[in-house]
DNA sequence: GTCTATACGAAGATAGAC
DNA sequence: GTCTATCTTCGTATAGAC
């Protein structure tokens, strides 16, 4: 683990407890144990390079997370895809969320950023959304229902924040399965 | 409207945009020229109390909009609140979001904040589920269907912001209404 | 690559005049 | 109630040694 590494993954931490504005060099610093003279060798656009690398790393992470939960399709994929933010949700006593979600609510620094984010949920978007015409679905009705998943599911993981609990995931994950149970022609 | 109040409401729109740490005194007095001799007049207790203020009265104002928007019924209702969040979104250029949201996202500064958050969206919460269960939906069901519907409408407000449309909102509501006609019994 | 020290700026907060 | 000036803290960034 690459003293460079460590800062970008302390960065992708402060991101989910804090949005942008909780990633601050000194944060950092604190976090990761690494040294205070490596922070401008490594990221030399200081600490607004951090925040993009961080960005960047969180959105492709989750990107293969959503991925490799569709393997099996789009129901057992929301399924696995909540499962994943349980985790986060309980290792980090409900202090952290969704990165990405994060940024975007917190207002993002620059357009740069901002374009960033729009980039990524919009590729995690199109992942659903493939995965349901897959499944069966018209690629008109995926749309809406990639949406509607993907908003509950992020929507789901604030509630759980300020419920500290998993309950609103779990509900949210037992209606949108119950509602692609209609939509989704069965095999078998 | 008196000085107090206009700073309020400054600290309510930086709220919706960047969250609690977007409250800073600088940026109310910049946004509301308001004279800065007067921040530890009118809030002794400084930045804290004007962003706990704010908190409040955003909390305050859209549960008013909640509880009137379900006056017919949560299927109107639902589409009422998301008519509000519409406003928002455009007037602001995509801009603003949930102010409670934002603060819950944003990770709150202490515990009291985020105390305050919770009892925000349980008391929106259970204003939804008491619309379902009046329009003859069970109070087990009541539960998760309300979790749904503010977590995707939360949420969808979120995606609203990064795609700088209303198509998410729109495609949620749409989605949350077919729902809704499947489990609240009609009438007529 | 990493260290210490320091310059610089932004923001919260206070003091005392009016 | 509002003013200006000032103090302090914190965070970013740089300089120069090792």
């Amino acid at each position: 683990m690459t003293t460079r590494h460590k800062m970008l993954l302390g960065g992708v931490e402060l991101l989910r407890e804090r949005g942008a504005a909780g990633v601050t060099v000194d944060a950092i610093l604190a976090r990761t144990a690494t040294p205070r003279g490596s922070v401008y060798h490594h990221f030399p656009g200081g600490r607004g390079q951090i925040i993009s690398e961080s960005l960047d790393l969180a959105g492709d992470a989750i990107a293969a997370i959503i991925d490799d939960s569709l393997a099996d399709g789009p129901v057992a994929g929301l399924r696995r895809f909540a499962a994943f933010w349980t985790q986060i949700l309980q290792t980090s006593d409900f202090k952290a969320g969704c990165p990405v979600i994060a940024v975007a609510v917190g207002g993002a620094p620059d357009d740069e950023l901002a374009h960033k984010v729009a980039t990524i949920i919009e590729r995690w978007q199109a992942s659903l959304r493939a995965s349901l015409v897959a499944a069966g679905v018209s690629e008109q009705r995926a749309v809406p229902l990639a949406t509607m998943a993907m908003a509950s599911i992020e929507g789901a993981v604030i509630l759980c924040r300020t419920t500290r609990t998993i309950t609103p995931l779990n509900d949210v994950v037992d209606e949108l399965t119950a509602m692609l149970a209609i939509v989704v022609p069965q095999r078998g």
